[in-house]
DNA sequence: TAGATACAAGACAGACCTGTCTTATTTTAA
DNA sequence: TTAAAATAAGACAGGTCTGTCTTGTATCTA
């Protein structure tokens, strides 16, 4: 197994536990236990858990972004592409490893004062908020440029409110409602 | 200081520290030190540290309908009163204490199989959709029965993705949006 | 073949955690 | 006043955690 192989695969051996289990109930040990590698391996690549942190972040939101676009760009033009953002999510909600939104899950588990976790979480969903917008300019045209802006964080706030609150009440009716208010803003 | 004064005094201190710090980071010794007691008084009045969750839990939800139900009366019969629920956390937002939604944060810590606290919470929540229903109900006469479920959801929906998403960016614009397509929905 | 590098395995330090238990003191109630 | 109950203070057990360090083995490169 070449270098890069082994810290992908600390990386994503981390992702699994940290998104199922949480950031503080997920220990070095486990990880490198799971992983299969030695503990000075693992601090050979990674200086501290919280630099492991910022990398499990960055390979979700990687995925994240990588698959929602696809999925997006695979659905007629127009609001269905939109929607389809829902459309997603309700597809990742039956998947089996489904456990919400592993930002704001994480953003609850560190202190208050970690600059360094929760900038990178900000960016990431500031980042989001951003492809809506473009999935917006795509896809409506007889929106005036000044909206798009509050109309991107208000779907914005939607599937946010949708991932956290399905997880929730382990139930998907949040998705549902959320993708109707949706397509009520787009109207 | 009587005997359910301490009881008392030891959830307050407790779901100060739990809201402001997380369940996980804040410690029995940290709870005992903070309100002034001995640990053996703190285990006279709870089995274990998951009972003072729940026991945080419920004394967070008490407050805070209390809070929310005395808010939303004293507002303008009408549309106003339903908005006012966002205006209720526009005002939490700027206090100094404001560190997002407990019960969401308290999910993304615990287990995933911790049925009791889930749970706990979920009854939480729906208590709070109707509570909605409520002010729905009272407030609109234009609306039909059938559409009230559907419609307090989607305004609660709104407003945690509210709650979340101005602790994460840190700043009170969801709580600008979500108000505002709230008052789209009630048009 | 020889040296450098990467890794495995795990002991270890130092700190934290929850919950129990003991002892002594204070408060309450009969 | 006296017995019972509540509390304070803290030692302690048994476990957890992160991060460092040592030792031995494997792999790669020159």
């Amino acid at each position: 197994m070449k270098h890069s192989e082994i810290k992908n695969r600390i990386i994503e051996t981390a992702s699994s536990l940290f998104y199922k289990n949480g950031y503080n109930s997920t220990g070095i040990n486990e990880i490198i236990s799971e992983a299969g590698i030695a503990k000075s391996t693992l601090y050979a690549h990674f200086r501290s858990k919280e630099d492991i942190c910022i990398a499990f972040l960055h390979f979700k939101d990687t995925d994240f972004n990588k698959n929602m676009e696809e999925f997006t760009a695979s659905k007629p033009k127009g609001k269905s592409q939109i929607l389809a953002i829902f459309g997603f999510l309700e597809l990742f909600y039956h998947t089996e490893d489904f456990n919400g939104c592993w930002s704001i899950k994480t953003v609850s588990e560190i202190s208050g004062d970690n600059e360094k976790i929760r900038s990178a979480i900000q960016e990431q969903k500031n980042k989001f908020i951003q492809f809506i917008s473009k999935l917006i300019t795509n896809n409506l045209d007889h929106i005036k440029e000044g909206e798009i802006n509050s109309l991107s964080r208000k779907i914005y706030l939607l599937y946010e409110g949708a991932v956290v609150e399905s997880n929730l009440h382990q139930a998907d009716w949040p998705i549902k409602e959320a993708k109707d208010l949706c397509s009520i803003l787009l109207k």
